[in-house]
DNA sequence: CACCGATATGTTTATCTTTGCATAACGGCA
DNA sequence: TGCCGTTATGCAAAGATAAACATATCGGTG
């Protein structure tokens, strides 16, 4: 065995995180708003989405809303009463942003990817 | 005037943030890091460089402790005492880093500045 | 029409993060 | 050797964020 290997790795993961927010940087809509809808449409439900996000009901209905009145617009349709108590569903706006937003996490995954590539042999030496 | 225009634009910003951290999730180097060894590059001293990046103290001396000892090696050189009370620099790893990053921020900058135009395409429809 | 389960929202509690304060150690310098 | 300004570090206080709890409303359904 040689000297060279695994001396000096540079043992550290590159993470990043994304979101939007309205120029004033008041409103924004983050990963847990995305995953909120995601949820929405699997489900059916924002109770669901919530529990399934593992946050709590409080806190998914006011990041929603927020996110909703940052846009300007609704992101969900939603009723109460009814048969099962309730429900809601994605609006046609939200199911473009859902689809538009995929794409962007796939291009900036891969970006990421790459950098950090190149971060590391910069830094392994 | 044409009834075309500012209709439905997509008013939103795509904001992002990185971080390296080890695979037990526990130490990170935040923005905040790199702000701060810039700041010691500039500055000289920790003291210095956290009020330049608008933190306390304590706070900058515990983030930049955590990200060497996830990193298993010294980013700074200290000293206390001595003509100015103590002083703080650079090792070469440290630069090398900053270096790298550096790199890596223009890169990701430049992707997510284009997967934003993306989306927003996208979005406007 | 009483019940169920989900939406809607205010209020209180708990948790997490950051700051602030206190104190010690250090080493040139007057 | 006493002072100064910085590093070093524990601990309490303050702020921010999220969870929990408490109701109220709604509209099918048994």
């Amino acid at each position: 065995m040689g000297k060279r290997g695994k001396s000096n790795r540079f043992n550290v993961f590159l993470n990043y995180k994304l979101w939007l927010s309205s120029m004033s940087g008041d409103g924004i809509i983050s990963e847990v708003v995305y995953t909120l809808l995601n949820g929405i449409r699997d489900k059916g439900s924002l109770k669901a989405a919530a529990e399934a996000a593992g946050i709590s009901y409080r806190k998914a209905w006011g990041d929603l809303k927020q996110a909703e009145s940052m846009l300007g617009y609704d992101l969900t349709e939603k009723t109460r009463g009814g048969k099962k108590g309730g429900h809601s569903e994605l609006t046609p706006a939200a199911k473009k942003l859902l689809e538009a937003y995929a794409a962007l996490q796939e291009k900036l995954d891969d970006a990421v990817e790459e950098a950090y590539l190149e971060l590391k042999k910069k830094m392994e030496n």
